[in-house]
DNA sequence: ATTCGCTTCAAACGTATGTTTAAAACAGAC
DNA sequence: GTCTGTTTTAAACATACGTTTGAAGCGAAT
């Protein structure tokens, strides 16, 4: 809404409208009605579609990046020897990701939405994208995490962090629609930051549950092999 | 590969292709190729590419869904007038999910994947066949959350609910393309009966964390509301 | 042997998509 | 004012999609 620049104006529509609709169910004329563009100028300024994906995730994966690498220089700096913990590796993500300027006032549960798809939505390209342009501080914070939890074996910390994802993508990628399936309609608090306060200690307590292999329960049928 | 029947091999290719590529990403085309039928019998035997999915997922669901209830009339009489734990509720459904009978060696895990799907990719009419469909169980197992969650608040438990169903989904919905990422390719365990076996612990855990507002770590710009 | 209902088939239909083209419009420098 | 490089525009292109069509094939009952 704020700047006319063309280029702008794309991005802002296909950041709407991806997150709202997914990639291959938003179309470029979709995207240039909206952003009230010519059709033939995001082939013009990005060169295809697939680019335009891609953008629209540097635009925000970039600055985010370097926000992050920072905040892990920060608190590695003050642990001094010791590794961070886990609550601590955590909240630097999170911080991060709330503290980063926003375009407009949804602008993050977008954004949140939009990783989520990326990573459901097996797009070829996205990936090998995403992994080679912002491979570097995805492996660190899991070697954080690694360091975070040295109880847990390497299969366990696997599953776990896999756990983790799933619920931060999920639960960001939800649509407002999707609630709905909850039936809590009651004018439920949404703001970012309220839903990663709930989050990080729902993940935490998750991470450092005591037994992995919790005996079913009475007449289960499942064997513990 | 059992039956050469026309619609179960479409049912079959279909599955598997939504699985691995999603619904908008699967042509009819592709599915009629892969099950070796020709392209006008999805038409035919179905009426529409929607029917399709839905008949995917309604062979699944349908006695799914039928064995979850007895499942839970079974839990919530064997524990008399007190409702079921947290624990307990889970492995109903965990148990109910692993004990279907599998049409291959990989048949759960590819639905699971579908139904992370269904959840995350927006497909309004999916979302309404599984809501008028399969609605009832899905709120009965609510209802016993609820019950077997009474020390949370409706918010906390709203959310936490979010959360587990999206570590869930998130985990079953997560190619094998993407668990490179976490750069695990150590042979890793992946029957659905191991990941059931780490993740409910996980779930629980989350689930029945102490405090949902942990106060940020020293340094955070968080401030508490 | 013929008929009848169901199923398969190749071909086509109409539509929507991403992309390309070539001309027009524009902005700034000379 | 004219020229130059960039941007916008309307139109077309080629392709892929879901769906429909009408004829051919088939098996069982008559």
């Amino acid at each position: 809404m704020a700047q006319s620049d063309t280029v702008d104006r794309i991005l802002d529509a296909a950041e709407e409208l991806f997150a709202e609709r997914g990639f291959s169910e938003t179309s470029l004329r979709m995207i240039t009605s909206k952003a009230k563009v010519n059709l033939a100028a995001v082939n013009y300024h990005f060169g295809s579609k697939n680019a335009l994906i891609h953008a629209v995730f540097a635009r925000f994966l970039t600055p985010f990046s370097a926000t992050l690498e920072k905040a892990f220089d920060e608190l590695e700096e003050s642990c001094g020897d010791q590794p961070p913990t886990l609550n601590q590796t955590l909240w630097a993500l999170t911080e991060s990701a709330i503290r980063m300027p926003q375009r407009n006032e949804k602008g993050i549960s977008i954004f949140m939405r939009l990783l989520g798809l990326a990573y459901t939505q097996s797009q070829g390209h996205l990936r090998k994208f995403l992994e080679q342009e912002y491979g570097d501080p995805f492996s660190r914070f899991m070697r954080l995490l690694k360091a975070a939890t040295p109880q847990l074996s390497a299969v366990d910390r696997y599953w776990r962090i896999q756990f983790m994802l799933g619920a931060t993508a999920f639960t960001m990628s939800s649509s407002d629609a999707l609630r709905d399936i909850l039936q809590n309609k009651t004018g439920v608090e949404t703001s970012v930051q309220e839903i990663a306060m709930r989050l990080v200690p729902f993940l935490a307590a998750g991470m450092q549950a005591e037994d992995t292999m919790l005996v079913p329960p009475r007449g289960s049928k499942i064997s513990v092999a």
